[in-house]
DNA sequence: CGTCTAATTTATTTGGGTCTAAAAATTTGT
DNA sequence: ACAAATTTTTAGACCCAAATAAATTAGACG
């Protein structure tokens, strides 16, 4: 039912569907190259590898694109991804910043059966550590037009347009920051450590913890 | 600080570490070849490799035998297995027979301080669900003077307390017989032809061959 | 058309692991 | 103690996955 795949066929997939949300259209051979650090030469050979499985859509000079089977497992990887990093954020309190690594190794133990079971122990979460969406098990992911604040670069400059902890806490806390929707802020400086981000909002420089950051949405403005 | 090892490396590392827990000498090449299926030319390749690493003491066709951080190595690798088994088994609900196997690929992701937040996390098992003893974090590992079910006399009761077997193909039959841990069973006589024991589980008697009672642990009971 | 850039092909390399066949060392049987 | 049997080791080759450099080709565009 499944093929077997390497790791790194496995990262390739990762790859394709990492870029192919952020571009929409076919990816190019030497953007893939750049994200997974390889040459582009290599990454023509592995394209061919996938196609011939049935994984991605290429017709040389093209570009590709994931087919349906090679999103399905794309996105399974990314589920299994993040479920991972819940549980070792939560269940086994490592910080932030930890879990992406063992997450990458964990993420490839393919077992379906395992990734439900974890998905039913985490209480079937809808988010990860960081913000990002969980695909559900039918592989649909929530279509983020809204990113969490936590995932925007430094130096970008952009507008509050909702909340995803509507707790009435939260809610406070933002009230009492003066973090309104429409507040505009541009991020200054994001903190490895913890994951922290000092922004400027109202021309006030402010620091906000990941907790924070990743539930607020926000727009990019130019 | 720690050498990176394949994941052959690393089972050839288990392998010699099991089989010299029974045997207590030098362990053959042939041995290893057999546990792990393989040739014994293919062994003794590896063994070299082994040896440069420093990993294992060997001498030319006097067998091998593990060097301190061989050992080490090896037990942080049960370790992290058996941890991994009572996560899947406590926590995520698999059955007794279905941990093994995904214990197999888990143990290899190596990280100390995962192994160790594992470990508070199932706040300190000192056994796996097939009743192995889980190494502690400085290698020590329970001496088990458990007795095969194929040693007790007749007329003795007693517990099953583990399995030396842990294929799938015998948690099955187990699964299917009925018998689990903490199952007490009577010896109830035992045939000298074949070795076979009739015992009296759960009130029914039954006969298990020489097999079955050679691969079952069991602790005495008054 | 000529030029530039991105993509592809080709031929090699590297790393990891295994295997066969033959030689060497050891163990066993008498 | 010595020949026979067995185990272990060598040497050489093989296979696979993946990456690479260098040369070639396709497509875009003034």
């Amino acid at each position: 039912m499944k093929i077997e795949l390497s790791f790194t066929e496995e990262n390739y997939l990762k790859a394709i569907f990492s870029l192919s949300t952020i571009k929409e259209s076919a990816v190019s051979t030497n953007d893939i190259a750049n994200k997974l650090e390889t040459k582009a030469s290599s990454v023509t050979d592995m394209i061919k590898k996938l196609a011939e499985k049935k994984l991605v859509d290429y017709k040389k000079y093209q570009g590709v694109s994931l087919t349906k089977s090679g999103r399905k497992r794309a996105v399974s990887i990314v589920r299994n991804h993040r479920l991972w990093e819940v549980f070792l954020f939560e269940k086994l309190e490592f910080s932030w910043d930890e879990v992406h690594e063992l997450a990458e190794q964990l993420e490839h133990i393919y077992s379906d059966k395992l990734t439900e079971k974890l998905d039913a122990f985490l209480d079937h979460p809808t988010h990860d550590p960081h913000g990002d969406p969980i695909p559900d098990k039918d592989g649909n992911i929530e279509l983020e037009k809204n990113h969490a604040l936590a995932t925007i670069e430094v130096g970008i400059t952009c507008v509050v347009v909702g909340v995803r902890d509507s707790s009435s806490l939260f809610l406070k806390f933002l009230d009492n920051s003066k973090i309104k929707l429409g507040s505009t802020l541009k991020v200054l400086h994001k903190e490895d450590f913890d994951n922290s981000m000092l922004v400027k909002i109202d021309n006030e420089e402010r620091s906000l913890s990941n907790q924070i950051t990743k539930n607020l949405f926000i727009k990019e403005v130019e």
